[in-house]
DNA sequence: CCGGACCCTAAGCGCTTGCTCAGGTTCGGG
DNA sequence: CCCGAACCTGAGCAAGCGCTTAGGGTCCGG
């Protein structure tokens, strides 16, 4: 069986998820959730997918919402994850920042069914939920601010506005998570050399 | 009454809804879904909005999902006008390309709820309204395409991929419909200026 | 004053939803 | 051989869903 043939590639990043019962739900969950949006999206349809009846769900979780929770969280910490180890690494601010973007992008991409989940039902969450989630995601703008500003201050990059560049390169990055699909003609890996690519022209400093 | 004290201004653009009914209707089914979304909107909501009974929807809608397909229509005709346009006036191709990406991107911050539907309650569609709005989207595609394809030949941008470079251009403006807030600092001519300017820099020639 | 076209509502039908609960199955330790 | 803990199911409840239908106002031509 080669990797590539892989119904998705979902399973090894859950591996926190314990008993194995409750990952396979989760699992279902995820492609449901996915495919069909949170809303349109049935516990019985979760419940069948796992090959279980739909009471099964209510005993590892709580409600549906919970459920969004757990893999809402689990994906954003990974995204954050990625980010955050390409902003430490060491290298030029150019290098840095083409890494987190390629990796970022690859991770969209790669993971594109998760990520659709984690990016677009943010606001089926409840209130608390939301909140700790959104900030989340300021941590990842911030960190991409960070490595923008720095290529600034070095002189490797110019960019008029800071906050503003900061949001169209996150907003590039996610929506690859929108319209990526296994079957198209591109690579995880291609899209994310070529976004890479393409944030670095938004940055640089004219020659 | 103060101007922007107007709910959204998305009253305007639905002239062409004839009974006054029909489109109350709909800008309470466009409020209602980008809202909640799809799913999570019931008729009970959309006429309740509108100040009528639930009964009421179906004397001007045969069903929930042609009042998605109404908005749909209507919004994608008016994106890709609004592209067309540029495309086709005079200038070189930076000048038409900037111009594209600006109302674009404006009409998405501007109308950003009805954009939200348009561009995020696709799969919500039936099988054939889906078809014919996917239709809508390839125009749209080609319609950028064809500009960086003439600035490439004539020497004003540097593009190695120009399917994936179109595709990036559109991703970056259509994203916009998801986080941009009428209570946000920027104004949707500033985002569509910051935008342009962004996207040149993406296709420019290097000096 | 009438009659019908038009537009709307109150009531509710059949179905699906998220979720519950009493009880059955499986299995390791004594 | 039995026991209790862990895990799961069949059946179903209350609520809410999209949508239908019978009928009541309102208004205009005659």
């Amino acid at each position: 069986m080669s990797a590539a043939e892989e119904t998705d590639g979902e399973s090894s990043p859950w591996g926190e998820v314990t008993p194995e019962a409750a990952r396979r739900l989760l699992v279902a969950a995820v492609d449901a959730f996915a495919e069909r949006g949170y809303h349109a999206t049935t516990t019985r349809d979760i419940a069948g997918r796992a090959g279980m009846s739909p009471a099964a769900l209510y005993i590892h979780y709580k409600t549906k919402e919970e459920l969004l929770h757990r893999i809402s969280r689990i994906g954003h910490d990974r995204a954050l994850l990625l980010l955050e180890t390409a902003a430490d690494s060491d290298g030029t601010a150019s290098e840095r920042l083409a890494d987190a973007v390629r990796s970022f992008v690859r991770w969209h991409a790669e993971r594109h069914t998760t990520a659709r989940v984690v990016q677009y039902e943010l606001d089926a969450l409840g209130e608390e939920h939301r909140t700790e989630i959104v900030a989340l995601r300021r941590k990842s703008d911030a960190v991409i601010r960070r490595i923008i500003s720095e290529g600034v201050q070095a002189g490797e990059f110019d960019v008029p506005d800071i906050p503003g560049t900061t949001l169209a390169v996150l907003s590039l990055c996610i929506d690859v998570a929108r319209w990526f699909s296994a079957q198209g003609s591109r690579t995880p890996d291609e899209v994310g050399d070529l976004y890479a690519d393409l944030v670095l022209r938004m940055v640089a400093a004219q020659r």
